[in-house]
RNA sequence: GCCGGAGUGGCGAAAUUGGUAGACGCGCACGACUCAAAAUCGUGUCUCGCAAGGGGUGAGAGUUCAAUUCUCUCCUCCGGCACCA
């Protein structure tokens, strides 16, 4: 056997597989003749995120996330899962665009160099794509669909055309993506960007928000996923109560709010500078203020705005509205502060409760009403502990004034030290009575206090002097009676006299200070940060209610209709520029938005000569003529062509539908195989209706792909379009499900050498050419596996890549050992074996029988990662099902570990069997498939490995006859003991207490008590 | 500011229903093999200490027989969002 060449093999595997059709996944319709072999009727898709062909070409963080799902993808097929592991390019998009704008080249050309670029390196790698199902984006056989499903989306209305500001960049005259302001400044020129008001075509994806929201309880994303995708989509519930201005006109504003409770305390109104009341009740004598602000906050950039973040400005109006619960006559302000877009763009503002128009009202000068008080007598129930809150002492303020400090006591140990408890009486009640009735005060303002304060306590139950920190409470006290009370001096309190300014109050808002400032100028009530409960004051028949309880009884009372609201704004979905699929509509003077009629799709991109956007900002199509010009499909009159194409999300959206179905050319995919590939199979299991859960955690209802994987940055947009997408098109009866993905993961980038960001600029970019050149393409990927969590991001080191290599070649010799074992037992008259190269390996002499291993390996190997003892073959069957199960949870590098830890025992004991080694190769098969094939055919497989039956453990097997485990004294590990499996407590602390080394610690003490952990360790306090 | 994620040897990192911290790999040192080198194999490699023993998972505290893991406060780094009422 030759040594180990990666150039000699791993290229013919590639062919071969590829000539085989290895990884092709078989569809529902020859699935039948299938049905007898191994792909019975379980189906498995796995999908990547597509990648989008850039100039570049790959580097080494690209293909991460490809290997993870390769892996999972093999592991499956060597299940006997019918595999569907698809790839094609997501190839319009601005980088494309931008460099045709530059040299004149056809983006269609640069896109098919870029995508064949990618598509040798993605090969070389032996990533088990199905290439026969490749697609890609700029096909017009592939936009013809999504031309196709845009106009259902019109048909449906869920498409519109909307007048809004948009970036626009005065030097280059064309709009920018979100994407390429930067800091407010055109990426490109840098000159500053503007609002412009433009006409564009929207997608309702709010229509859908509820939905987007609600049926994430349906579908096995990452915790922080969904996390993330709520936050976009932002929902809260609340009320909108109308606040009448004038009754003569009867003019009123609807104002939209989370806390209807808080109403008693609003004190003012403030409207958007956009709201369209604003000219109507604004007074004659402020009119001038008023125009201005309004101007000057129109001009307003975002780069302005978040410049003025912290400087809130705004103007009186004239005007005033009835408070609907107080019937007060409140002001009504204009500030840009409130934002037109949310809600109904005015709010209430209660000054006392709202970080924001605290700080608007202080400006001011504007009334602050208090209306919610925390629940004084806090209890937290954690660990079956009742924490409470109990007074300890009073410090000064730096203004002379006295403060109560309350601290966070402890149950078990207060009861221990304070004395006169009445009888039946809590002993923190008891404490709280005493200071109360000695210094004859009652709190005003609370707050909780994050600074901490060391204090020393004698503990007697313990017999000890303690230290602990604290974190005051402080109370303002309604007496000013400069007198300073000490209560339970038995318990020996260090008593702290604070300086006011060090003490940071912590509240509802977050905001310490503020609250601080709060509490002591406006000697109001502020809640706490945590577990309590709010309820009203200062709200008339409302008083004492729960804040809760009191939000539906106030919306009722004031006439208002609770109300649910999200962030998530309508989709733009139009771009002026020419790289992308062209909204297939027309506009007909007569019939108005006409869209283009299927049997006419796709509405193909027209060559141009100039990619250039044109001076007013229009599409480059703008200036084709004999694209815009046409004929309207209704009148047949004359018409043009919408000339904006669509966001680079388009293609995206839907594009794991097409590869169910990649050559169809009467729908975008047919709904049988839709139905196979998403789950929905009428032959295996019947379509269900998904039943939201709101429990969910993490456990799929719904069907869909079957797993998911792609990066941090699509966990928010492309991921939401997708599902809007999908839902829509459920709703069309022309998908099987309504989520697109049962299960979504994600993968961390690989950063450059140095932990910085891998780009072209900082020219520390690793190209996996040189790497698979160099190493192997095994060797890459094994170590992308190897070198970190898979969800983590992680720095490349070219210099730790030679370990994975060096496991390739540790397996490498072994086989050759092996084979070279066989040989021997075949020609014994050759028992050297010829022409071997594994001339380096010590072989025979060393030889022990199988099995059978020396008691120097077994101590050797008792190790915590891996406890086991015994035989390889055991070893053997530990690591199957370590592997099996670290592969399920992408814990990729562990895996590696543990097979680098069972090829080093093998190498070591030359103990292993044949039979043993290719069960060993198959685990190591979806990691390393060129070598590890390689292997299996010579040592005698006809049959490619990677469709093979993934090796089961076998539990007796996994199970250890004796265990090692730690003897611990005052829990410090002192020995070690090995003990048979099964023995008992009482035998396992006999053994333990006979050890020398505990024999001599335990000189002169004796055992207070042991704790037994099984296979663990025993403990023992003295 | 808010929301996520993360802080463990020289480096990448293991270990979380609380139970022997540093598995595995890189690097480094020494040894074997070799005329020599490479490769390979072996030994060692958190830290203080000759040792016996201590100390140690960003900092400080708490709970516990036992804390990287749980609780509290704080610090730093990375990613996302920016006045969403």
């Amino acid at each position: 056997m030759k040594n180990y060449n990666h150039k000699k093999i791993e290229n013919k595997w590639q062919k071969e597989w590829e000539k085989k059709g290895v990884y092709n996944a078989k569809s529902p319709s020859t699935r039948a003749k299938l049905a007898t072999g191994r792909l019975k009727n379980k189906k498995f898709y796995s999908l990547i995120e597509f990648p989008y062909p850039s100039g570049d070409g790959l580097h080494v963080g690209h293909p991460r996330p490809y290997i993870g799902m390769d892996i999972i993808s093999r592991y499956k097929r060597m299940q006997g899962f019918n595999v569907l592991y698809p790839i094609g390019w997501d190839a319009f998009g601005l980088p494309t665009e931008n460099y045709a704008i530059k040299t004149g080249k056809d983006p269609k050309v640069v896109t098919k160099e870029n995508s064949n670029t990618f598509r040798r390196q993605i090969k070389s790698l032996g990533i088990s794509f199905d290439w026969s199902r490749e697609i890609n984006t700029t096909d017009p056989k592939y936009y013809k669909w999504t031309q196709w499903i845009f106009l259902q989306f019109l048909k449906k209305d869920l498409a519109y055309k909307a007048k809004i500001a948009i970036n626009w960049c005065p030097q280059d005259k064309i709009g920018l993506a979100n994407e390429e302001v930067v800091n407010g400044c055109c990426e490109r020129c840098g000159a500053k960007v503007e609002k412009r008001e433009k006409e564009q075509w929207m997608l309702a994806i709010t229509k859908y928000a509820e939905r987007l929201d609600k049926d994430l309880d349906t579908v096995n994303y990452l915790p922080q996923i969904k996390l993330a995708q709520r936050n976009w989509i932002g929902k809260s519930e609340g009320a909108e109560i109308n606040f009448v201005v004038r009754q003569d006109l009867t003019i009123s504003i609807k104002v939209f709010t989370t806390r209807p409770d808080t109403i008693y305390g609003a004190t003012y109104l403030v409207l958007a500078p956009e709201h369209k009341l604003v000219n109507l009740i604004t007074t004659p004598s402020q009119k001038n203020y008023v125009t201005n602000y309004v101007t000057k906050s129109k001009k307003k950039s975002d780069l302005d705005r978040m410049n003025a973040e912290k400087d809130k400005t705004g103007v009186f109006t004239g005007a005033y509205a009835i408070n609907p619960a107080t019937k007060e006559k409140i002001p009504i302000w204009i500030a840009d502060y409130v934002l037109a877009s949310y809600g109904t763009g005015a709010i209430m503002a209660v000054p006392a409760h709202d970080e924001r128009d605290f700080e608007f009202a202080k400006k001011y000068n504007l009334p602050i009403k208090q209306v919610i008080q925390p629940v004084f007598g806090i209890e937290n129930k954690r660990d079956d502990v009742v924490h409470r809150n109990t007074i300890t002492g009073i410090v000064k303020s730096r203004d002379g004034k006295k403060v109560l400090m309350l601290k966070w006591k402890e149950y078990d140990w207060l009861s221990g030290v304070i004395g006169g408890i009445n009888e039946g009486e809590l002993p923190e009640k008891a404490a709280e009575r005493e200071v109360l009735e000695e210094t004859g005060y009652k709190t005003r303002a609370i707050f909780v206090s994050p600074i901490s304060i060391e204090s020393h306590f004698y503990a007697e139950h313990k017999n000890e002097w303690r230290s602990r920190i604290d974190h005051p409470v402080v109370l303002e006290l309604l007496s000013d009676e400069p007198e300073v009370v000490l209560p339970r001096e038995k318990e020996k309190h260090e008593i702290k006299w604070v300086d006011i300014k060090e003490i940071f109050a912590s509240t509802m808002f977050g905001n310490n200070k503020l609250a601080l400032e709060l509490a002591l100028s406006q000697s109001a009530y502020i809640g706490f940060n945590g577990k309590h409960k709010d309820s009203l004051v200062n709200s008339g028949q409302f008083d004492g209610l729960d804040s809760e309880k009191a939000k539906k009884e106030i919306v009722k009372f004031v006439e208002g209709e609770e109300k649910i609201t999200f962030k998530l704004r309508d989709w733009v979905f139009s771009r002026q520029r020419y790289w992308g699929e062209p909204i297939p509509v027309v506009h007909c003077e007569k019939c108005g938005v006409v869209p283009v009629p299927d049997k006419d799709l796709p509405v193909e991109l027209p060559k141009v000569k100039n990619y250039q956007p044109t001076e007013n900002g229009e599409s480059p199509l703008a200036n084709i003529k004999s694209f815009v010009d046409t004929r309207c499909p209704l009148c047949k009159g004359k018409a043009k062509r919408e000339t904006d194409t669509m966001p680079n999300w388009a293609g995206s959206s839907w594009y794991y539908l097409r590869y169910t179905d990649p050559k169809n050319a009467k729908e975008f995919a047919s709904m049988k195989n839709l139905r196979y590939w998403l789950g929905v199979d009428p032959v295996r299991s019947r379509a269900r209706d998904v039943v939201a859960s709101p429990s969910d955690r993490g456990t799929a209802t719904s069907n869909g792909v079957d797993w998911y994987n792609g990066g941090n940055e699509h966990t928010t947009l492309h991921l939401l379009y997708s599902r809007f997408w999908h839902k829509f098109l459920f709703d069309l009866k022309l998908v099987p499900t309504p989520e697109p993905y049962k299960k979504r993961t994600s993968h961390g980038m690989i950063l450059g050498e140095g932990g910085v960001k891998m780009s072209k600029s900082l020219g520390n970019v690793i190209n996996p050419d040189e790497m698979v050149k160099i190493y192997g393409a095994d060797t890459l990927r094994l170590y992308e596996m190897f070198m970190g969590p898979f969800d983590q991001s992680v720095a490349w080191s070219t210099e730790s890549i030679i370990g994975a290599r060096r496991f390739i070649e540790k397996v490498w010799r072994i086989a050759s050992y092996l084979q070279q074992q066989e040989n021997s037992v075949s020609r014994k008259s050759h028992p050297e074996g010829e022409g071997s190269s594994a001339q380096n390996f010590p072989v025979a002499d060393k030889l022990v029988s199988p099995d059978t291993l020396t008691q120097d390996f077994l101590l050797r190997n008792v190790n915590h990662s891996q406890r086991y003892t015994g035989s390889l073959t055991k070893l053997l069957h530990k690591t199957i099902k370590k592997v099996s199960e670290d592969i399920e949870d992408m814990h990729f590098n562990t895996a590696i570990s543990a097979m680098m830890i069972l090829a080093t025992e093998m190498e070591k004991t030359k103990t292993v069997s044949v039979k043993d080694f290719k069960m060993f190769l198959q685990i190591l098969a979806p990691f390393a498939p060129h070598a590890t094939e390689e292997l299996w055919t010579m040592l005698g497989e006809k049959n490619t490995i990677h469709l093979s039956d993934w090796p089961k453990w076998h539990e007796g097997l996994i199970k250890d006859e004796e265990i090692k485990i730690a003897v611990q004294v005052n829990g410090k590990v002192k020995a070690e003991i090995i003990i048979p499996a099964d023995d008992g407590e009482k035998e396992v602390t006999r053994k333990a207490l006979a050890h020398k080394a505990i024999l001599g610690f335990m000189a002169g003490r004796s055992v207070q008590k042991t704790i037994y952990v099984k296979n663990r360790l025993i403990n023992i306090v003295v």
